[in-house]
DNA sequence: TATGAATGAGGCTTCATTCAT
DNA sequence: TATGAATGAAGCCTCATTCAT
C-alpha cells in the first residue's frame, strides 16, 4: 500500500538540522527548568526560550516528560564527562582540587547545580528517573574508581582503600556541598577547605 | 501552655483547635509534597489527604505558597531538633553513629528525605526559601558546633579543629548521602561505612 | 483521620440545585451537539450556551465523554417515554398517526432528529454507545410490543402477527424516515402517507 | 478515456496517476472516517492510512472539508449504482431480496453503513451536504421509480401504486434498518423478514 | 510532485482561589 | 468555622494547514 519512495521524492531528512534543533530546545529547557523546576516550567516558556513554536517542540519530543528524561540523560552524560576529565590532570589531587574550585564558583555553576538538585529530587518521585540515575551513578563510580586505581598504581593513593567505596563517597560529598550553594552562610574558601579535607581523608592522601 | 485555665480565658480551646487543624493540614501536605513535589501537588489532593475541605485550607494558610513556607519552617525545626538530640548521646561519636544509622533506614526516612531534597531544590528558585534555609543552616551549624565544642572539652575531639567548620562539613555530608538514597547502588552498610569514615575524619576522631 | 461532621458543618448539599444545574448543562449541550455533532462541539461552546463557566462543567461531568453518555441516556429515556405515550391514545392507529405527524413537523423536531442520528452514528464507533443503545432498543421493542399486544386483545390488530417483530420493524421505520428529514425532496404529506402505509402493513391494520 | 493514445497527448499518464492517487487518498479516508467519524478523524491519520505524506493530501484536496465532500459524492454514486444493479435481477422482488440480504451481512457492510450514517448525520449540520444528499436522493428515487415502473409493465407490481412514492419509501426503509445494525438485538434473519415484509407491502407484491 | 518541518489556533482539563451558605 | 459551588487563568497537547526543499 505504501508508495513511499526513499530515493528522490520529497524533502530529504537533514539529520544535522534535526539534531541542532533538538539541542536548541533542550538548551532552552535547561534554562527554564533550572529557574522554575520541572513541574513549574511550562512548555510555552520553554519553547519561547528556545526560539521555537510551542507546537514544534512536539516534533522532537513526544511529551514534556520525554523532554525531561532526555535532558536528564544529557546532563548525566555531562557529569560523567566531568569525572572523566580527571584523567587529564597531573595528579588525582590536582584534578579533584580543580573540580572543587569550579564547584564553588557561583555564577557559572548555579544553573547546573539547580538542575542537578532538581534531578535528584525527581528521583524520589519517578522510578524511571531513579533507574536512570542509578545507571549513571554506577558508571560514575566505576569511572572514578578506575581513576583512583590508577592513582594507586602511581603511588598517590594507598593500596588498602577500596576504590569503589572511595569513589562513591566522594561523589556523595560533591552533591552534599553542591546542594547548599544557594544558601550556605559559609564562604567559598571555607567550603573548599572542608571539601578538600574530606576528599583527602577519603583517599588517605598526605595532608598538604 | 494554653490549657492552664479554661475558665479564665475566652477561647483557649479554639486556639488549640486551630493549632491542631493547622498541623493536620501540614501533615497532609507533607505526604503529598513528598510524593509529588511542591508544584505538582494540588491543594485539592492535600486537603483530601488531610481530611479537610479544599476551602478550609485557606482559613489556615493564606496561599499555597504560605503553606509551603510553613511546612518548610516546621521541617527545618525538626532537623534542628535532630541535631539537638545529640546532646542526649553518651558520646558525640555514638550520637552521630545513631543518626547515621537512622539516615540509611530506607522506609521511615524516605518521605522526609524526599521533602528535604525538595526544599533544597526550591532554595535555588525562591530567594525567600534560600533565606529561610540560610537562617536554619546557621542555627544548625551553631548548635552542632557547640556540641562539638563540648566534645572538645571532654577530650573526645581534638582542640585544634574549627568547631563551626567541622559542623558545616558534617551537615553537608549528611545531605550528600541523603540525596542519593532513592537510587544508590551502594548497600546501606557501605553507605554507613563511608559516612562514618568522613565524620571521623572531619572530627579527627580515633579510628574505631 | 477524617474530621467530616455531616451534621451541621459547612454548606449543606442542595440536591435540587445540583440537579437543575446538571439539566441546564445537558440542555446547553443538546443544542450545541445537535448543531455541530459530538466531536466538533467544544466544551467552551457548550458551557457558554448553558450559561456556565467552562470549569464548572467539570463539577457535574467528569469528562466530555461522560457528558455525551449522560445526554445519550437522557435522550433515549425520552424516546422511550414517547413510545409509552401511545398508551394514552384512543387506538393504536390513532397514536401512531399522531406520532408520525409530530415526526414530520420540521421545526420542533429538527434538533432532536439531528441528535438521534448523531447517536446512531456514534453507535458504530464506541462499543459503549452501542451497548447503551442496545439496552434502550430492547426496552423500546418490549414496550411497543406490549402496546401492540393490548391492541390485539382489543381486536385492533390481528392475533397472528409477532408483536416484537412488528415493534422492531416500526421503530426501524421511524428512524428511516427521520434520517432524511434534512434533505428529502418529498413533501411532509407524502412522507406521512408512506409512513402510515408501512405501519398499516406491519400491523396488518385495515386500510383507512 | 485517458488511455487512448499515450503518444499523442502530453501527459495522460500523469492524469491517470493523479486520479489514482486521489482514489488512494479517498480510500484511506473512507476507513478512518468510518472508524472515527468526520470530525474526530485527523488528516494525519488519513494520510498515514493512505500511505501518503500529510502535506501531499493538499495537492489533491483543497481542504479537509473538500475531501469529505468528495468522499460523500463518491459514496452516493456508489449507492446509486447499487440501485441500478437492480436492473440486472430476474425480477424486482429477487433483486430487492438480494440487496436486503447483503444489507444484513455484518462484516462487509459495517464500514459502509457507518459512513452512510455519518453522512446522513452531517446533512443536519452542513447545508451543502444536505443539498448534495438531496440531489442524490432525487436520482435514487427516480432510478428506483423507473425500475418499479418496468416491474409494473411486466405485471410484477400493480399499476395503481405511485412509483416515486414507493421508491422513496423503500429507500427510507433501507436506511432505517441500516441505522441500527451496530446495536440491534434482532437477529439478521428476523431483520430480513421485517424488511421483506415492508417492501412487499410498499410494492403490494403477492405474499411469498 | 512529494515530503519533512513549522506553526497559530484551539481543545480538554486542572488548578488555586473566592464566594455563598 | 467549615463546606459546596464557582471560575479565570493556565497547561499540555493536537490539528489543519502552509512553507521549504
Amino acid at each position: 500500500m505504501s508508495t513511499m519512495n526513499p530515493s528522490r521524492l520529497g524533502r530529504p531528512v537533514d539529520a544535522d538540522r534535526r539534531a541542532a534543533r533538538r539541542r536548541q530546545i533542550i538548551n532552552g529547557a535547561r534554562g527554564v527548568f533550572a529557574r522554575k523546576g520541572f513541574h513549574a516550567a511550562s512548555t510555552a516558556e520553554i519553547s519561547a526560550e528556545a526560539g521555537v513554536s510551542g507546537a514544534n517542540l512536539y516534533q522532537y519530543f513526544a511529551t514534556k516528560d520525554d523532554l525531561i528524561m532526555s535532558l536528564i540523560e544529557e546532563n548525566l552524560a555531562g557529569d560523567l564527562a566531568l569525572i572523566e576529565s580527571l584523567n587529564d590532570a597531573k595528579s588525582l589531587k590536582q584534578g579533584i582540587m580543580s573540580l572543587g574550585k569550579a564547584l564553588f564558583e557561583t555564577p557559572p555553576g548555579r544553573q547546573s547545580h539547580a538542575l542537578r538538585l532538581e534531578i535528584l529530587a525527581e528521583s524520589f518521585r519517578q522510578e524511571e528517573v531513579a533507574a536512570t540515575l542509578r545507571r549513571a551513578e554506577i558508571r560514575m563510580i566505576d569511572t572514578l574508581g578506575a581513576i583512583i586505581g590508577k592513582a594507586q598504581v602511581s603511588g598517590e593513593v594507598p593500596d588498602e582503600i577500596s576504590t569503589l567505596q572511595a569513589a562513591a563517597t566522594i561523589i556523595a560529598c560533591v552533591d552534599g556541598f553542591m546542594s547548599r550553594i544557594a544558601f550556605t552562610p559559609i564562604s567559598a574558601e571555607a567550603q573548599l577547605a572542608g571539601f578538600v579535607m574530606l576528599i583527602t581523608a577519603a583517599l588517605r592522601l598526605q595532608q598538604s
